[in-house]
DNA sequence: CTCGTAGTTTGACAGCCACCGTAGTACGGT
DNA sequence: ACCGTACTACGGTGGCTGTCAAACTACGAG
């Protein structure tokens, strides 16, 4: 659950406003298992699934948290491995690193997204 | 991650020394995940896998943890539902609830199984 | 520049938890 | 009954963590 920021000058001039996260390939299973055996994260991560690939910003998961307690499980999900972040004007925009997952842990995030409690409310477009 | 002691007395009858469970029915994502999430348990859920279904005693999982600990780790597993735990002697036998994760949560233990890191040694039949 | 909004940092809090050591229980063999 | 072995209960430790409030930063519109 640690690495050095990893962000390459070619990643810098692809997607400026990118923040740090873990190569695909030393993503370990249980920093991956931890930030998902949390609700509140475990809920972000299937609204994201659910969005199809759409980023949405922090705002439009209307958890029941404050926003400081959003910023730090955001945090988690994306030093985790398990969320791409990059900053759009005054937002922080998300998506499900769903095909670094599926590489890396074959089957996983699919079947913990079957498991997964329906989602309370349908995710409202940014 | 909290039930009734559920044990019937048919169950007594059929496996004197059963301890407590949940029903399979009533198995909970974010506490098999939270489970699975420790690197001791889950070797030790690796290691019952690769038993093939064989019930190993607590001995037979060399940690490097002292017992207190492991019988930490094992209510944990078995509070979770991850494992079956009976009495035999002075032992305690457990098993892998294998087909209780696949019909509760299909495919989340096979991915976790494939993902998780080898063992580093082979279980000793107790 | 000001302002509003999205998001972050910091510190605090209370509870959780992996781990240990110690004393104890449960069991079976002798 | 005693003994050895497998395992547990209990208390303690130090670190972790979800959460919050308050102050702050970053950004873009006007």
């Amino acid at each position: 659950m640690s690495y050095h920021d990893p962000v390459t000058l070619d990643h810098d001039q692809d997607c400026p406003g990118l923040l740090p996260e873990p190569p695909a390939a030393e993503l370990e299973l249980a920093c991956v298992l931890h930030a998902l055996a949390d609700p509140m994260r475990l809920r972000i991560v299937s609204e994201l699934a659910g969005a199809g690939g759409d980023e949405l910003n922090c705002l439009a998961f209307e958890l029941p948290v404050t926003k400081s307690t959003m910023t730090h499980h955001f945090r988690v999900l994306r030093e985790a491995g398990l969320i791409r972040q990059h900053r759009r004007g005054t937002s922080k925009m998300n998506t499900l690193r769903a095909d670094d997952l599926a590489a890396r842990f074959p089957g996983l995030l699919d079947a913990v997204l079957a498991a997964a409690p329906p989602c309370p409310k349908a995710v409202a477009a940014p």
